[in-house]
DNA sequence: TGCATCTTCCTACAGGCTATAGGCAAATAT
DNA sequence: ATATTTGCCTATAGCCTGTAGGAAGATGCA
C-alpha cells in the first residue's frame, strides 16, 4: 500500500488549492481524498472534521493575507501605504477567491484570537500612523478601513461591478482617493 | 393524505426564517421538510432544486430590503437619508441573518438584473443626488457606499467588532458622519 | 537481521442530504 | 358522478460525513 504521505498541513495547502479552482464552499473531505487518490475515511486521522479542514484553510489564508500585507507595508507610510495595503487584500482576492473566501470563515474566539486576523489589525493600525487621528477615532478608521476593504472586494468578486460603466478599477483607484483625502481630513463628531 | 398547502412562495417564506434560526448554509430541503412535517421528496414538486429554493430565499430577502429601504428613503435628504438607508441595511442584518446571509447570494446574472438588486443600486444613487458629485462620481460613490455598508454589517455580524472597545454602535455613527463629510467634501482624482 | 510497535491507509458501514421515478389519494372540473 | 389534475407518498440511487476495526508499510531497538 503506498502511502502518500499526509499531513494536516498538507490538507490545508491541498485544500487551499481547490477552494480556489472549485469554490471554498466546494471544498470537501472526499474531494480532496480524491485529489490524492485516497479514500476519504484516510483523512480523518489528520483532519478531525470537514470543518476542521476549513478552518485550518481560513488560517493558512489569514496568514498568507498577513505575510503579503506586511511585505506591502515595509518601507511605506501615507497613501502610499494605504494603496498597497487596499491592493494587497484586492489583488489576494482576484488570485485566489477560494482562499479569500475561507478567510472570511467565521472562527470560534479563541482560534480568531491565536489566528493571523490579529496582525491585519494591527498593520491597519500602524498604517494609520501616517494620519493624525485621535485614539478612538483610530479604532472607527480601523473599522471603516476594514469594511471598505473587505467589502468592496467581495462586491467585486461576486460580480457587482462588472457590466457597468466605468470599470472596476477606476472606483477603486478613486475610492482610494477618497479615503485618503478622508483620513487626512477625519470629521470631529457631529452633536448629539 | 392531508394536504399541507406547499407552495413555491410560502417554501421561500418559511425558508427565510429557517435562515435566520439555524444559518442561512444550513437551510436545506430536508430541514425545510421536517419543519412542514411533509417528506423531503413532496418539495421537489415546488422548487427545482436546493439551489432554486437558496435562490428564491435569497430574492425574497433583496425584495424585503429594497422595501425597507425605500420606506426609509422617502422624504429625506442628505445625511438624513444616508444614515437611515445605512441604517435600513444594519437592521436588517441584525434581525434576520440568515436573510442578510441569503441576499449576499451570487445569482446569474440574468436573474440578478430580474431581481430587487437593481432598485438597490438606484436607491443608492437617488440618495446620493442630495450630494453635489459629478455623474461618474456618483458611481464611484455608489460603489463605495455599497462596500461600507455590507463590509461594516457583515464584519460586525461575523463578530469582528465585539469584544474590542469602543463598542461597535460608536464606530458605526462615526463611520456614518465621515461617509457624509467625505460625500460633502468629494476629491478630485490625483494626478496619475 | 529480526521482531515489536506504531503509523498510514484500507474496507465496511451507518446516517444524512439531493434528486428522480412512479403510485395513490385528494381536490377540481365537467 | 366521473374524469382529470394536483399534491404528497414510497422506493431508490448517488454522494458526503464520520466511526470502527483490519492489514500493510515504516520505524526503532536488540
Amino acid at each position: 500500500m503506498a502511502r502518500v504521505g499526509l499531513t494536516p498541513e498538507r490538507l490545508a495547502r491541498a485544500g487551499a488549492e481547490l477552494a480556489d479552482e472549485v469554490g471554498f464552499d466546494q471544498v470537501t473531505v472526499s474531494a480532496l481524498a480524491r485529489r490524492f487518490d485516497v479514500k476519504a475515511a484516510s483523512l480523518y486521522a489528520h483532519v478531525r472534521s470537514s470543518q476542521d479542514l476549513r478552518t485550518r484553510i481560513a488560517l493558512l489564508a489569514l496568514e498568507e493575507l498577513a505575510d503579503r500585507a506586511a511585505d506591502a507595508l515595509a518601507g511605506r507610510a501615507g497613501k502610499d501605504a494605504l494603496t498597497a495595503l487596499a491592493n494587497v487584500y484586492r489583488d489576494y482576492a482576484r488570485e485566489h477567491p477560494g482562499r479569500y473566501a475561507a478567510a472570511q470563515l467565521r472562527l470560534d474566539p479563541e482560534t480568531a484570537a491565536a489566528s493571523a486576523g490579529v496582525r491585519h489589525a494591527q498593520m491597519t493600525r500602524a498604517l494609520l500612523r501616517g494620519y493624525a487621528l485621535t485614539e478612538p477615532d483610530q479604532t472607527h478608521a480601523v473599522r471603516l478601513l476594514g469594511s471598505v476593504f473587505h467589502g468592496y472586494v467581495s462586491l467585486e468578486l461576486a460580480g457587482g461591478f462588472s457590466h457597468s460603466a466605468p470599470d472596476s478599477q477606476q472606483s477603486w483607484t478613486r475610492v482610494l482617493d477618497a479615503l485618503d483625502a478622508l483620513l487626512r481630513n477625519w470629521p470631529a463628531p457631529t452633536a448629539p
